[in-house]
DNA sequence: AATGAATGAGGGTTCATTCAT
DNA sequence: AATGAATGAACCCTCATTCAT
């Protein structure tokens, strides 16, 4: 009973995506997915190195594409004069032109590396995300408001972010409904800081 | 070598939430509990059933209590008044109010419950509560701005605001700071909404 | 099915050492050392905490007590007056002497441990040994003869003796059998090497 | 991609034979031997019936010599005069005649066969060329000394020279160095023998 | 001649649970 | 109340071998 070679890898690929998805690195296990995927555990061992490497074949992609996104994280700032604008429409416009470029990097991927890396060499990825995204939040805390007393928002601000992200993927799709759905997430986190800072 | 009945248990209870905290229902090890309680995996028996007994007998009131939270929750409704306020910090004294008495809810035991309960019995508890909220964040879309073109944002809001408050509560010891960090959440959102809503 | 706990831990023990000394630590089976002592893979861990443990706790003394031997090597040299001896009778009483209080090194785990602690932190032993008795051998060829043309001999020589206290152990049972051969051994170690360098 | 069927056989024929020399039959690695030979799994079994053929195709030439120079053992008793020879270089050259036509029997494959046939159909040849070299031994203890009270070293002298003919063939690639090696172990386990066995 | 897909058995290890003592 | 011996299933992984292509 023969396949085609790459039908097989592929039908293992896709039913670890799910595994992985579902219960991320260390609960999923390979009996189930080659068993999804219609082949053996035996046989698994000819497309990929261990488990690991499956893991890292699905990953790997979005974790160097978040390592770009961090890198060149200065560059979010640059448009922050955004804050200033009464009009809404316009930040969603402008959101549109930022994100469009980026959206390639918050897929099912994505997903698994933040939220199912724990065990694997990947697993400081969240981490990584999150410490910047703090910072960030941090310094906009220190520019409109210092004295803001609750600075440890800062932190479950960008724990929720990174997740609200991975939720809308989880849960759409489709490629164009995900885009507007973190425009929305964006500017919601945008109002909202801004709400709970301006007051004090 | 026989110690107090229940302080014992108190051992196995106290070891068994942190390691529940740590790696849920699943990966969480009996071995491990009770070698950091101080006892055997005999004796462990003689205690709880077995390691889902343990986990409900952590998570039993938790869920009780986020049930009743879930029964009542039109009374939230009651107090939308509130969104007509302009001063934010009227808000503050407001929520504050309205917080105190459900603080119990929000311990340990919640953030196992929701977070680390996959594989049991309370696995739907979960999806429960966020049922609830995302209804609710519907109901405030539907009468702020029923043209609002992104509903699917209801259940990302949902997701993330419970998310949100496992956060908060995960790394804040002090009840007091805990609160206050709630009231600020809870400020964040319904501005964030609010100001999503306004615009279109 | 309750045994007495001391009786399956020697069950295991023996059982090990048996295997462990016919295939080596590699290619030993645990589930065949277990079968043969009487209980089950899963039971096997609640005496050792794995295959390398177990092999350990067969082996240690072992090398603790080579290594004490290496230590103390200098003093082996000390005595080298004998080798002006001419009655060989004489020798063997001396020898006997010396021999006897590192007679306990001289057992089977000392056999496990020289030929099959491949794959265990313990691999290193056998060259450690190995390195010592070259030096050893290669002091006398350069004190009796150090023009002799063949010093890779020193290598041989060394192998050779380590492997044949290796197979008096193996092939004797008797404390009392095993001590006279050994000390055949060394005599006709000492005969042999003087005389093939005394030629030259 | 085809070669000439030669190169591919011969490359398997090369890389097995390291493979074997350094594991053994059992714990070599198929999938190691033909990585190293540039082939594949399934190609391997165009040339070689399976994995023990192969181990046979480097042996039998070895083990078909041994067992001759087995045959023909009583030969080198014919030469036992020279056990009278006071002069040892006379011994040297006696010897280097007597060793040169068997010369060919010490390569690698003899120390594979040695070695590493446990799990084949030659793992008895070790047993049988110690069985007659003990008995040699025996024959001299015999003749020169009846009531020497060890007669067990004619076992331990048997293993010790295979295995030091072994550690000859293992540690010298030259030709000539190896044939000389052998030279002065034969001469060496004469003398040790005859030293031993005199005093008595 | 050559590839690599597929199998099934075996390797060491961890686990929750049961039960005799 | 407490121990720890015992079980059986599941875990990831490697292996020699077969076979369709």
């Amino acid at each position: 009973m023969q396949m085609k070679k790459e039908a097989v890898q592929q039908a293992i690929f896709q039913s670890a995506k799910n595994e992985f998805q579902e219960k991320g690195f260390e609960k999923a296990s390979l009996r189930q997915i080659v068993k999804t995927a219609g082949t053996t555990l035996g046989n698994f061992y000819n497309y990929y190195e261990n488990k690991e490497a499956l893991f890292a074949s699905i990953v790997e992609g979005a974790y160097t594409g978040m390592v770009q996104l961090i890198k060149n994280h200065h560059q979010w700032e640059s448009n922050d004069e955004l804050w200033d604008l009464k009009d809404i429409e316009v930040w969603r416009r402008e959101l549109k032109t930022l994100i469009t470029p980026v959206m390639p990097a918050f897929t099912t991927p994505f997903v698994i590396l933040i939220e199912g890396s724990e065990g694997t060499r990947f697993a400081h990825a969240k981490e990584d995300l999150l410490a910047v995204m703090e910072e960030h939040f941090m310094a906009h805390i220190e520019e409109f408001n210092p004295r803001y007393p609750n600075p440890q928002m800062a932190k479950v601000m960008a724990e929720q972010l990174i997740f609200g992200l991975v939720m809308i993927v989880k849960n759409n799709e489709d490629d164009e409904v995900r885009q507007q759905l973190i425009i929305e997430e964006i500017l919601f986190f945008a109002i909202g800081i801004m709400g709970i800072l301006k007051a004090f």
